[in-house]
DNA sequence: GACAATAACCTGTCATACAGGCTTTTTTCG
DNA sequence: CGAAAAAAGCCTGTATGACAGGTTATTGTC
């Protein structure tokens, strides 16, 4: 068995809280969907008979998380998905130690082998021009870095919408602001052109299996790229 | 030597998201781990010369986060990992119906596929006993759905804390609030005891692989598991 | 030196106030 | 009559002050 750090009574989670979830529980009951408005916060002060002060908490806190969206003078609506919070927690794991970056990097390269995948076999001809024009944009880019690492992005980024399964797109999305604080190192690590270069064609290496449809072609590309990163990373001294 | 109220122009996110980026910045500059005290509201009201309510809204923002502990009287203090924002994004995108249950089901297949494997190669003696004592109380458990379902998802949680990768961890844990809502319908659709009993048998062989230590066959009851529960969820009609 | 009383600080919640943004209604003018 | 302009009304963003109750540090006593 194991330690369990609740007590085990919690009469009062805080009025806050029961806020938040009366919000969220109001959105299930009425099937709310993005766009549509939330009750304003003098309507929730009065049903949960609180101050607004409470109101406001509940109301900035998911807003915080994303999942409403604010704006002065309007109602708060309900939010479309966003990568928000998930970023912010993986951040803060990362800034506070608690996970490394070596270990995001192997839940991506777990995840991205199956949107190259998905993306291969259920891309449009859309998303597969998009993937494309992305790698292009390194190659054109090339001198410059910080433009060559936001192609890198989109480009995952454009394989994982191009999975059609939007939970993807979320965990990849999120692991974005990761990849910027630690790219440059993995570029650096590459210290000559011709390895530079070569990274950028494993880039349209994979573009092109997609485009083609080959997705164990597109994994193959996709597992050698990671582990070429991963192995910069480590050369680089990345815990 | 530096902030002085009002930067000239800035399309001005909000002074709340500015006070919470402050305190991120701070837990970053500072290195404080999981534990530390973070400044007073008084203190950050008076650092960023706002008012006490704009502060107190960025606190329990990040407390909503789970990224600060919060309690009545003493300090915030940052907080340990802990999957409170990503299981409501999840939720929120499930209830709006921007992500279907079977969207989940496909990234746990694709996270879990992979969790079991390391699980085996890198679990400790005690994680491979809490792994089959789950597995073990399923069915010991097997009349009253409920528990079983419990020690299911305990189950998928220990094997991904065995792969010793928190992100891990974070994800799979983020998704168990969709498996409980979930969860019985699979149940149901196994009519007979038979199927339901050989659901659990499914179970233990995992647990078996992992304490053989063969990645190869864990993943592969895991796999054959994970296609069994969505064609359980497809038979029932869950789009 | 141990221990209890107390002071100081901190968060939780409330009430009130006002500036400014949006929306709707009313008024006015063509 | 119709359309544009003005006003009214609701809504959010922020500030201030107040007080209850919990937590920590200080002090004073034995």
């Amino acid at each position: 068995m194991q330690e369990q750090t609740d007590p085990p009574d919690e009469p009062s989670p805080g009025l806050v809280s029961t806020a938040i979830q009366a919000i969220t529980q109001h959105i299930r009951s009425e099937g709310l969907a993005p766009g549509d408005p939330l009750p304003s916060e003098a309507a929730m002060t009065r049903q949960l008979n609180v101050s607004r002060t409470v109101v406001r908490e509940a109301f900035r806190s998911l807003s915080a998380m994303r999942l409403i969206d604010m704006s002065a003078g309007r109602r708060a609506t309900v939010a479309k998905l966003d990568t928000g919070a998930m970023s912010m927690v993986i951040e803060h794991g990362i800034t506070t130690q608690q996970i490394s970056v070596q270990q995001v990097y192997d839940v991506r390269r777990t995840i991205e082998m199956r949107t190259v995948a998905l993306a291969a076999l259920r891309r449009t001809d859309q998303e597969a021009a998009a993937i494309g024009q992305s790698a292009r944009l390194m190659r054109e880019n090339f001198s410059n870095p910080e433009a060559v690492m936001e192609h890198d992005i989109a480009f995952h980024e454009a394989i994982a919408a191009a999975s059609h399964n939007p939970v993807f797109s979320l965990i990849v999305t999120a692991f974005s602001g990761v990849t910027r604080r630690t790219w440059v190192i993995g570029w650096r690590t590459r210290s000559s052109d011709e390895a530079q270069l070569k990274m950028i064609k494993g880039h349209e290496d994979i573009a092109d299996a997609i485009l083609k449809g080959d997705p164990r072609l597109a994994a193959e590309h996709m597992a050698e790229h990671f582990d070429k990163s991963v192995k910069a990373l480590l050369d680089a001294g990345i815990a």
